[in-house]
DNA sequence: ATAGTTCTTGACCGATCGGTCATGAATTCC
DNA sequence: GGAATTCATGACCGATCGGTCAAGAACTAT
């Protein structure tokens, strides 16, 4: 009953998680959204309540979206090494080009929402816990020892080379990172698989 | 000649770095610098220049006292491995405590002030162009091949961690992430040196 | 003493901030 | 065809934003 919805909800979901991805939760404005949306203030406040709310919601669609996405991707049915490298290249990959320098959002939100926001802290400790478990799974193809901690491990370089990346480092320096995370995964791996 | 400031120009710079450490650029407003310093809002213009010169400025000051301490801490003369332990424990400790919390001011300037401050950027890249020959200059003294491809990993591991503790990574698990890097670069140092 | 210079202060600026609300349009239920 | 309900719209709100400026205070050089 009443008035149906002239808009897609989802799909201005999908545009809010984008401007808050790039801007960040503070340097975005409700006119960025309404701009971004192409709906006026009242619809949009309407459909998701406050700004924090729609940042959470943000959060929550990417995870579902992005994160969800590389969860796939590392429980892929390929090599594990090259799932490995594709996880960690795509890290890389993610402040290279013009559009892409809005880099993760998770990492976006755990540096400069988490840390005053509660929620969005809960929303990014889930998605850091789905994404530490897919790894855990990867690496126990591995025969090396304590999955988990390498685990944690290779998730820290994810989010060492995300934001290395944002931070202007050379593409070859991001490399050599890169390689000298897997090149020890496989000399670990080589060595438990003697023992 | 003519009147003397009656403030203490880097107190006030201090203060001011606390601020925009603790909330990034887009978080702090001039009343919240004005609240810092004690300052009124004339006075800090003429001293500083517009808010983004404050940010600058902070950056650099962050630069000569932490990073500095950083560099200083992964020169001492100490065994290197003892070294890597406290640099990477110091990621994990820098988000415990309620003050704490604020992290690393480079973490959170690369990630959400870099990337739309080209002069934000390039300060940024200075800092870790710094840390990142201090690390090769102490894996150099380990028996590993590629010192630089090691040292941009444990750079990335390194601000891994940073993320990983703001998002509200478990303790025991930053821990696993530490110990896990430390490990594979001994087990390597230990090949090198049999080779 | 006085002129010149720098610093401090508080009032002030237009713009924008996040958020609300009354009104009219669109739809369903009876 | 109302009555009820929901949505879209644009005007509107006080607060705060980053930033400026005139006027007085504190100092130095002559």
């Amino acid at each position: 009953m009443g008035r149906p919805r002239e808009f897609d909800e989802s799909e201005a979901l999908g545009r809010i998680t984008e401007v808050f991805w790039a801007k960040g939760f503070e340097g975005t404005s409700m006119s960025d959204l309404v701009a971004a949306t192409g709906l006026k203030k009242g619809s949009l406040y309407a459909a998701f309540g406050d700004k924090q709310a729609m940042y959470l919601a943000a959060l929550a669609h990417y995870d579902r979206k992005w994160v969800s996405g590389l969860v796939r991707c590392l429980s892929e049915d390929k090599p594990p090494m090259a799932r490995l490298e594709r996880f960690l290249q795509s890290a890389i990959e993610g402040a290279a080009g013009r559009k892409g320098a809005r880099g993760c959002f998770l990492c976006n939100a755990a540096v400069d929402r988490a840390p005053t926001d509660r929620t969005a802290k809960q929303v990014v400790k889930a998605s850091l816990a789905r994404l530490e478990k897919a790894l855990a799974n990867l690496v126990a193809a591995l025969p090396v020892a304590q999955p988990e901690k390498t685990a944690q491990h290779l998730l820290s370089v994810y989010f060492g080379l995300r934001v290395l990346a944002k931070g202007g480092g050379a593409p070859a320096d991001l490399k050599a990172a890169k390689e000298s995370a897997l090149e020890m995964l496989a000399l670990r791996s080589e060595r438990a698989g003697v023992a």
